[in-house]
DNA sequence: TTGTAGGCGTTATCAA
DNA sequence: TTGATAACGCCTACAA
């Protein structure tokens, strides 16, 4: 606010105590260098004509007075913000923060800009839209909620592309990419009763969750068809905590199953400390199968069997389909399934207990 | 690009198959609400003074075509975007997502929009800063890399404030907020003497690495000065599974310490499955100890005696520095220690041990 | 409280 | 290859 700093002009602190210096424009720029505006502007712009003599001016001038070239006005031009919006939440899952990272450095790669928010399971993006709109974003990515509808048919009006992770929803415009949950489940059913269990339980995330409930379908289906069978499904949280105390109700003493396949590892990795509190040897007395290939599952201590969503893979789709749409190669609204693989550990092997 | 959409005018996938439909302007809501432009543009400006009549009208008519404020021309009128940088990286690290979280939920929920930018170790900022620039950021929050000097000379120039975390650089401009690395050190020191050890190890991240050597420090000279020393300083990558391998070096059979110091939690929990590996029993035989205190280091196969950073408390602080240094209030350049505080578990005393 | 008009820093069009 | 010039969509005096 204050304009005290002519009186001490010439001094070394002034930048710190003057108003902020504005970033230098194209017009003083080409004013420096004795060239329009235009040709400064054709000097920042990839495949644009501008002679050698003219680009050499104008960079110099250019560093002389440190300008840089804002991307504002070339939206409002462009009606391409190069802006692209991810909406995460729930870090606390190492998944989904791989997803984060993996998205991130992609974009990056591709010249975007990765806009942040933060969404958690109840609070719907909906009211981030503004938001999105405002900034007039070139797409968005989901890891966790779901658009309303009236919002999902507000991008598909613009031509927005939306990609969601692990969502079912149909609709005429979100695409979304998901692993394979029921073949995930079926996956570990079919390892479960080939080691030799016939009672299994299934510790399941939310009840709402979609994915989780994919993934006992496919478990359910494959253990009917192999002549075992679900002695118990019970829903907690996705995290560790909620798997431990949710595992020592399952794995009270009378009817206990002989496996137990969670919804996800955070879970799973409580539940083989419920199981050694109470005493139960893994994977002799029970065997224990997760989902999500997190790093902490490979830890010494837990050695967990698990299934792997493949996150680049779903990662790679999911930038494909963007740029496909984007392009209008392809509508909106596809759903794609990405191929999981089953990663067996010692929880559901002694042959594969501890050797390195 | 084809215009071959109005043969099919009438049909439902019209939007699909058009060209972008753009976004409506304020123009066009002035026009239709029978107002002037800056009538709409006071409707969504806070503290404008508009009769409810006329917000009324504006609002109707911006619902019926959908419009929806642009951001960008208000950046360009004001040079003020509204967007702050995040540098991240490293995200395996839980307490590394558990700032980035952080950091977005607060940045939300205070009007601004976080661009995301990937880091990686070696890969400075400076790269980067032609992006930061053209999009006209308000603040940049660092998570690792440091900028160069030239680098942050350009944001002081613009006065954006930096905050930095975790580095001791010493800068005009660029401020950080750091856990108490030596007071930590110090802290766990104190905590093996007390338990009855004085001979310790120190599982180091990287060797260049400031927060690790500061930690040393802490460390070290706590331990001489209650008569204890270090019998052994090893590098490795700050992971589970270097940490697992150097302990593994560390534990060889003779001159084994009693104590191991880690920079971080995640190499003290690979060295935690190391010594069990080497059949070591943890307390009785051997104390071990993190810094970070991440969600992993309390699940009960661990149970890992660690140094709390307190990242909300950093995070906090970041973000009071940012909006004094926006506001003038305070230079830049300013340098906070938040207090870190021991937590203590069964890793280094027998007392602790599961019950429950 | 309202409308008019100028400007923010680019890109895009068109002549030269 | 260059330079005028007109947008882009909003904010902000200023005048009414």
């Amino acid at each position: 606010m204050a304009k005290r700093a002519s009186k001490r002009s010439g001094t070394k602190k002034d930048a710190t105590l003057d108003q902020p210096r504005k970033y230098p424009s194209s017009i003083e720029v080409a004013r420096l260098a004795g060239v329009s505006q235009s040709a400064v502007s054709r000097t920042y712009t990839a495949g644009a004509s501008v002679s050698d003599a003219t680009r050499a001016k104008v960079t110099r001038a250019a560093a002389r007075i440190g300008y840089r070239p804002s991307a504002i006005p070339r939206i409002m031009q462009t009606s391409q913000s190069n802006l692209v919006g991810i909406a995460a939440g729930g870090l606390y899952n190492p998944l989904n923060t791989a997803l984060l990272e993996a998205y991130t450095i992609r974009l990056q790669n591709a010249g975007y800009q990765v806009l942040l928010f933060h969404v958690t399971d109840t609070n719907s993006l909906d009211e981030l839209v503004p938001r999105l709109a405002a900034y007039r974003i070139d797409g968005l990515f989901l890891t966790r909620t779901v658009l309303s509808r009236r919002s999902s048919e507000e991008f598909q009006k613009f031509h927005i592309p939306v990609i969601s992770f692990d969502t079912l929803d149909k609709n005429d415009w979100v695409s979304s990419v998901c692993p394979d949950d029921q073949g995930g489940g079926r996956l570990v059913a079919n390892l479960f009763v080939q080691r030799g269990a016939t009672k299994a339980a299934y510790l399941a995330g939310k009840s709402d969750n979609v994915a989780s409930n994919e993934r006992l379908e496919g478990f359910r289906a494959a253990l009917e068809q192999l002549g075992a069978k679900i002695t118990n499904v019970s829903y907690c949280a996705f995290q560790y905590e909620a798997g431990y105390r949710a595992a020592l109700e399952v794995l009270s003493p009378r009817s206990r199953p002989e496996a137990i396949f969670c919804a996800n590892d955070l879970i799973a990795l409580g539940a083989v400390d419920a199981a050694r509190r109470l005493g139960i040897s893994i994977p002799n007395d029970l065997m224990i199968a997760g989902f999500d290939n997190i790093p902490q599952s490979s830890w010494r201590a837990y050695d967990l069997t698990t299934v792997n969503p493949s996150p680049d893979s779903i990662v790679e789709t999911s930038l494909m389909i963007f740029k496909k749409v984007l392009d209008r190669a392809i509508p909106g609204g596809v759903r794609i399934l990405v191929p999981v693989t089953l990663i067996e550990r010692a929880s559901t092997s002694s042959a594969l207990a501890i050797n390195n």
